[in-house]
RNA sequence: GGGCCAUUAGCUCAGCUGGUAGAGCACCUGACUUUUAAUCAGGGUGUCGGAGGUUCGACUCCUCCAUGGCUCACCA
């Protein structure tokens, strides 16, 4: 890689410390408080005239001459050093008036208010512990270019604060999540992530190989059938917390690797778990948020409210077709055509239904609102509901028009989940490439016994994006998917 | 994959109807012992994303390519 001016400048000056002695990357400063333990207790400190040992990255270097004064971050706080020439002595104090904004350095010293009333330290001795080789974006403006922030977001995390408190904010999400889940009994359990069929869900799954067993596997798309075999065994509330991998298209809300948390419940039927996804998105906003009313892009979206609402009647309030009165595919067509959708490929009226739901009612569901009874065709693990087994009880949640949840009452069945294995293979064979594949194992499981249970499905990225208010899930993923970089 | 837009110094950005580039920050040198977007004096560090083409002459116009963004398609 080229190096440009300011490279070689910094390199001259690490040859130089090196020459003199000095080790640009030592390793034994041991510090005393964090940059934010020093501030709370400036009075105490200050008073007592208390040595204190800090240590950080250089963000702002202001040479006065004979004095200096430098601002020094490290994860909890900035705080502002004051290095004189009579104090530190000659030698130090050029080496520290010849550090570089990004140098990492453990300094040792007492605090002072500034005539301005900044919280100072005053350095007694300092000492380098890794030089910066490569000059950090502008201090005013930090980093804008998104493919440069995405590509090098060790540099976004220096320079945009408001970045590395997203990622807190995601950490502290997916703790609460689990907090609130083991408080409920649940156990946390990891499932493969190579799958020899995938399934789950309806998606492309990567491929990969096996070079000792020469099998080709698939990285998983949903853990889903996995988590039902832990019920077969006895596990009566699992959860799983981890990413999926589909080979599609990318895009605001779609990254190829995504992380989900997925839960099971014997014994509970989709309604039980629709109140433990309210309730546990409402915890967790709480706890992370202290606030249930949040701004997400131009919405105001109040976590207090939850509707609930069948998809027929979602249909029929958004667009104003009452699929209740439809009995036949014809019927269902000619709604279709009259609103112009496109049901090229779908040959049930549950599909056409699901179709105008998506197509006109999803980005409508801007407060938190569970859509219920899922029409069967599009449901091929889901519970047949009882009274209307054309319909499933299952359902989604939405939330600023975007899909957060997908939660149902899991078929344990295995006659009824082995015929819709195969009507999926069928649309497979038609050319749907993202129907299900069979799977004779888990058909095997069912076969032994899968006590009534409910199941959930929470896309991860998408509530951190809801709860930080991120208009993309790239901003919510460390190092999202790019296209390689030219090297 | 389609459409639209963008790509200029390490970063943030100017750059007119075509006359081969500028600012701020950063960096270097000097001055300055409480500054804080420190200030003052001096220094421009560049394959104008890449490759062709048009032209006397291209950052500027055209074509192709690369990367990114938005969007459509795709996507429980």
């Amino acid at each position: 890689m080229d190096l440009n001016e300011l490279m070689i400048e910094r390199r001259k000056k690490l040859e130089n410390l090196k020459e003199a002695g000095i080790e640009p990357y030592s390793n034994d400063f041991i510090r005393t408080h964090s940059i934010a333990e020093v501030l709370g207790n400036f009075e105490e400190l200050e008073a007592e005239e208390k040595e204190v040992k800090i240590a950080g990255r250089v963000m702002a270097l202001r040479d006065h001459g004979k004095s200096s004064f430098a601002d020094l971050v490290d994860l909890s706080e900035k705080i502002q050093l004051y290095a004189k020439k009579n104090e530190v002595g000659e030698k130090a104090y050029d080496l520290f008036t010849d550090l570089n904004i990004g140098d990492h350095i453990g300094v040792e010293g007492t605090l002072f208010e500034t005539g301005r009333g900044e919280i100072t330290l005053r350095i007694k001795e300092f000492k380098l512990l890794t030089k910066s080789l490569r000059p950090l974006p502008e201090k005013w403006h930090g980093l804008k270019d998104v493919e440069l922030r995405y590509r090098q977001r060790y540099v976004d995390l220096i320079v945009n604060p408001d970045v590395k408190q997203t990622f807190i904010l995601r950490s502290r999400i997916i703790h609460g999540m689990r907090q609130y889940l083991e408080q409920k009994d649940f156990l946390e359990v990891q499932t493969p992530l190579m799958h020899p069929i995938a399934g789950g869900a309806a998606a492309n799954p990567f491929i990969t190989h096996h070079n000792a067993l020469d099998i080709d596997l698939y990285l998983r798309i949903a853990p889903e059938l996995y988590l039902k075999r832990l019920l077969v065994g006895g596990f009566e509330k699992v959860f799983e917390i981890g990413k999926n991998m589909r080979n599609e298209g990318l895009s605001r809300r779609h990254n190829p690797e995504f992380t989900t948390l997925e839960l099971y419940q014997a014994y509970a039927d989709y309604e039980d778990i629709m109140n433990t996804t309210e309730e546990l998105i409402k915890t967790v906003a709480k706890n992370v948020l202290d606030d249930l009313e949040i701004k997400y892009n131009d919405h105001e979206i109040n976590l207090n409210n939850w509707t609930r609402m069948t998809m027929i009647e979602a249909v029929k309030e958004h667009v104003g077709v009452d699929f209740n009165n439809v009995s036949n595919l014809d019927e269902a067509k000619s709604l279709a055509d009259e609103k112009h959708l496109d049901y090229e490929s779908k040959t049930s009226i549950g599909e056409i239904i699901n179709e105008f739901f998506e197509e006109f009612v999803e980005e409508k569901l801007i407060q938190p609102t569970f859509i219920t009874q899922y029409p069967v065709e599009v449901s091929p693990l889901a519970k047949r509901n009882p009274d209307n087994p054309a319909f499933t009880d299952r359902f989604e949640l939405f939330i600023a028009g975007d899909e957060i949840a997908n939660a149902f009452s899991e078929l344990n069945d295995p006659i009824d989940q082995k015929e819709r294995f195969e009507q999926q293979v069928e649309q497979r064979e038609a050319g749907d490439d993202e129907a299900h594949m069979m799977d004779q194992d888990f058909i095997r499981a069912l076969e032994y016994g899968m006590p009534p249970a409910g199941g959930l499905g929470i896309g991860v990225d998408r509530l951190v994006m809801l709860l930080t208010s991120s208009e993309s899930i790239r901003e919510v993923i460390l190092f999202p998917h790019l296209r390689s970089e030219n090297q």
